[in-house]
DNA sequence: TCAAAAGTGTTGTTTGTACACCCATGA
DNA sequence: TCATGGGTGTACAAACAACACTTTTGA
């Protein structure tokens, strides 16, 4: 009955690269699934919980410093998830901004989602839930702002969100959305024109780099109340 | 190193009774933190999943059939949040409706969330998270229906989610805010008026049973799309 | 016929979308 | 002065909160 369960930790680290959301991962050199792509992460270690733990293994692939956000999604537990020794994996979301260009080890690549190559284990089904979770707080929340750099114009911002939400965006509305919910505020500098001319754009930056909620429409709320809520 | 590591499931089953939202533990007879109160749960075995896990779990403390939901809320997992042997726990919440009673042990009890007793390791936490994430969807899904009966008056569902919400709520817009998102419909019947008079009420039922994200005015949807989205 | 409870009508505000129009620059 | 991209103004529709008003019952 006791056979022996490893923990681990799973991390979906998501950046969007050459226009398209693209997920960090690494080709497997030994059995089983040798060959095929896996997620960064590994066991969890005896003092450290399993936040602590997907940063300190992703520190190994790239640096930490550029990680803009990390939350937990989901706990993956099937038994036979994994051959031989069960291995129950908490499964993470990471997000890198576009400006980034971390170094990674030699087996490590990042991959359009659009394109994945063959993934090991369960790795795939946890890749979509991470997209998920982004495409859904990226609607109610100011997380775009893990995704930018920390100055951007606006069609650059649009380009982003447009990759990662998987749809065509506006760049008229997205502008005017996120400004009304103060997640914007124009740097006063502006970015010098494409070689085809044209006006400058001018840059912003995001109000805020913490998860903040914007559910303003959330319907239901207590009688005349703000809409801004901070998630801790 | 390898400290032995057990892996644990925790569900805060709320229910709304008595008009306040409660939540079921039972007491702890044994060190370490005798005399507290617990959630429901227990190691994971080796051949389920933590989903299952939790199923079978709550079917030693009440009727499963009554749960109408469940679904993950996170990783606890601080190395030290129980003493002993480490235990990694994933936290669930699961939902009961106002109308069932069920039988439950000896040591087991329901407790209003606004005066919980004493409580063991970090279940209080995940009271709190459970609770939040009750209060989350209850604006932006149907997951009302988890805790209404079959059927029901407007001014019993609104007293159902003032309960879980933590404040007033119109009966008035509350009935407008469903009709409108097509969640509820009516069935017809009527329901009798209380002893001091009134217009009789009529009855309503939920149209799904199953979760229902109604993101009518989340933004930055692809231009003009619906608004139901299904959770799987 | 009055009080109590339920339900509908109406109004105003906020949010978001669509689209036309104006602005600043390089060639 | 024209093409190119950037930004604003305006009009429209949907969702919701607030509150007045009507309906249906028991006493």
């Amino acid at each position: 009955m006791a056979r022996p369960t490893e923990h681990e930790v799973l991390a979906a680290v998501l950046q969007i690269r050459e226009g398209a959301l693209q997920v960090l991962a690494w080709q497997r050199a030994r059995p089983p699934d040798s060959g095929r792509w896996a997620l960064p992460g590994g066991r969890l270690r005896d003092d450290e919980d399993v936040e602590r733990s997907v940063l300190r293994q992703l520190a190994e692939k790239v640096d930490v410093r550029e990680v803009t956000h990390i939350e937990q999604i989901a706990v993956f537990s099937d038994p036979d998830r994994v051959p031989g020794t069960r291995r129950v994996a908490t499964a993470f979301l990471g997000l890198v901004p576009s400006d980034a260009d971390p170094v990674v080890p030699a087996d490590t690549t990042w991959h359009p989602l659009a394109a994945l190559p063959p993934t090991a284990f369960d790795h795939a089904a946890i890749v979509d839930a991470a997209h998920e979770r982004l495409r859904a707080k990226l609607s109610y929340t100011n997380l775009g702002f893990a995704l930018a750099p920390r100055e951007f114009t606006i069609s650059a911002l649009r380009e982003l969100y447009a990759a990662a939400l998987g749809h065509p965006v506006s760049a008229t509305n997205l502008q005017r959305v996120l400004t009304r919910r103060r997640l914007l505020e124009p740097t006063g500098e502006v970015a010098p024109p494409g070689p085809a001319g044209g006006r400058p754009a001018a840059l912003f930056r995001f109000t805020d780099h913490s998860l903040l909620v914007t559910d303003a429409f959330a319907v239901l709320r207590p009688p005349g109340e703000g809409s801004r809520v901070a998630v801790p």
